[in-house]
DNA sequence: AAGTAAACGAGACGGTACGTCACGTCTTTGA
DNA sequence: TCAAAGACGTGACGTACCGTCTCGTTTACTT
């Protein structure tokens, strides 16, 4: 059963102007300077139309990452055989992404974002960063599940975010490093 | 031999009124909603005072924090001989703080800080942040030093960033957890 | 000859609701405040069922004009024997009627939506105002009729109009003079 | 003894600069298309200038009053010897008046302006209006002065303006016949 | 009765303007 | 010459209405 309806539906187009839009702006930009007069003006649409269906900007991009459109297709880890190896290239991907030539770091534009709403934080993590990631650390760490993984899969992400924070180099060997403290790989001599 | 001066020379007294008023206002409402005009209003100053000797308000958290006025006293580690703990109890209190009772938590709204402005990036890290931890953290994995030490530490304080992002709680058993797995005190067995 | 019509017929309800509607919210808080949707709104109706009947706020007043709804029944003269006084005394009230207790000038408010509606701009003059005077102005003036019976007509009723926009006031003895002034009763010495 | 002031002073350059557009953009649309935007933007101003020294379009048409800005130089009485003929001449240009060849009335758009704002009510009637009729019609009636010259006076323009409102014609026999109803010239046969 | 079309309530849409806030720059006055 | 005060042009904020345009539903008039 369901309630009596009437009146134009949600229009599906000025949805997707808006969300390519926002993702446009956000990757020419970055999250500072991604407004929502400038979403409405891109996506050819009124201001009203992003405010009845979105709270803030921020919720225009959580939305964004979960229908995959920040950081789409190239999610996957790499898979060479050598799980060390694929975790740290991974993750230099993640941390040299940036939104365009001259762009801030995207990475850390995600992380402004996150500070600045709860559902994205909640996206970035749980979509965007993690699930990629787990199975593999699982398999390089042998086989460990549960809060033990997600404790390794914080720590990692974590570290790399720290460093993009910190705007240190972070170069292929210090990723090595890392991983190697994390998977405990190789052992320190 | 001294430059020819004349005028009066920068007020010390602006300088610390500006400071104060930034932490103040950071702590009551936040990174996000802070502002110059607040500050100069809060301190009594004019704007111009505040742009004369800093770019932003982030530089102006960045020397806050350089001064020790952002998470000051409190950021020594406990020494209860048991380096597990301690390192959890300090890292739980870091992502505990909140700016005030109803207030956004401080670490975000410093993430905040350090995603906008590069120098309160690198001070983050390594002023607020590693600088109490890593020589606990050494003693804590075996004397280890140099990059391996501080890839543990931006793990462990990046995995606690992640989490105050993702707005996930985290407990004192999953801060012990994420210690194990960087220090590798207790095996998981 | 008639086209072939089907479907229903325009609703008196929704006309009627709409009037009400209207004329109770210019009541409240004159023409300035009226808005198609508040009407829409406080009339339970769809605003394309204004939109289909009428062509602006200004024209929904013009047609509850027309009905009386506006100033309604209290529109006749007293008739004390004494024309002048009968007068002064009608153009008092009409000077003096509030819209609500706090509210602007009623007579303000139909100035101005008759500034912006040519339609209740006509309607103001020929129904509201001029009607129920002519006839007692008449008399007053010893039976004078046509071109110079309206001037005075529209001289009285200008000056209060003229006087309620400049916000004076305007008291009892003022009102006689100016009746003195135009039906020429008692001859300035 | 003056307050302790300081800080730049309020630009006269912007204040005419928004009066100038203001005027024009009256004169070219009307008051109710008169908005602060448009204000702003064709004196090349931001609107925080505007709002920081008037409340209201309305205030700002009622400086430009003041300062002779709407109506400017053409508000002197004919003399021709002939009061009667000056009067109703002087009267016909004032009903005639449009802002500009396709404008709307601009008496109408004053008494819009009038309606809305109450510093503009007052001085339309008390400078723009009443001030250059008194003297000649004083002499018209013979010497009146006082109340009863007043009274005259608001008889004459507010029949002129409710005509205006009606939409009605207005030729120059009727204004001739509105004059001698109210100075008592040609009595009537 | 079945078909059809208009009127209706609801309300989404692209817009314009509102009045406010903060930006970073500039100007004035006083110490 | 620095500092306070604060005016300035700029531009984004979030809200209110505009007038147009679907939606489904309801209702009357055809056939």
């Amino acid at each position: 059963m369901t309630l009596p309806r009437s009146g134009p539906v949600r229009s599906e187009a000025a949805r997707l102007a808006i969300l390519d839009a926002a993702v446009t702006l956000f990757a020419e930009r970055g999250y500072d300077h991604l407004t929502i007069e400038g979403i409405a003006r891109r996506a050819g649409v009124g201001k009203q139309t992003i405010y009845r269906w979105w709270t803030s900007k921020g919720d225009v991009i959580a939305e964004a990452i979960l229908e995959g459109r920040l950081l789409g297709g190239q999610r996957e880890l790499p898979d060479t055989g050598d799980p060390r190896t694929d975790l740290a290239v991974w993750l230099t991907d993640l941390f040299t992404l940036r939104a365009s030539p001259d762009g801030e770091g995207l990475l850390r534009s995600l992380v402004a974002a996150a500070a600045g709403s709860a559902e994205t934080g909640r996206r970035l993590r749980a979509e965007i960063l993690a699930a990629p990631l787990v199975e593999s650390l699982s398999q390089a760490m042998g086989g460990v599940t549960g809060p033990r993984l997600h404790a390794a899969a914080d720590a990692l992400l974590g570290a790399v975010i720290l460093r993009a924070l910190s705007r240190e180099e972070f170069d292929g060997d210090d990723m090595l490093t890392l991983v190697d403290a994390i998977v405990g790989g190789a052992p320190p001599r």
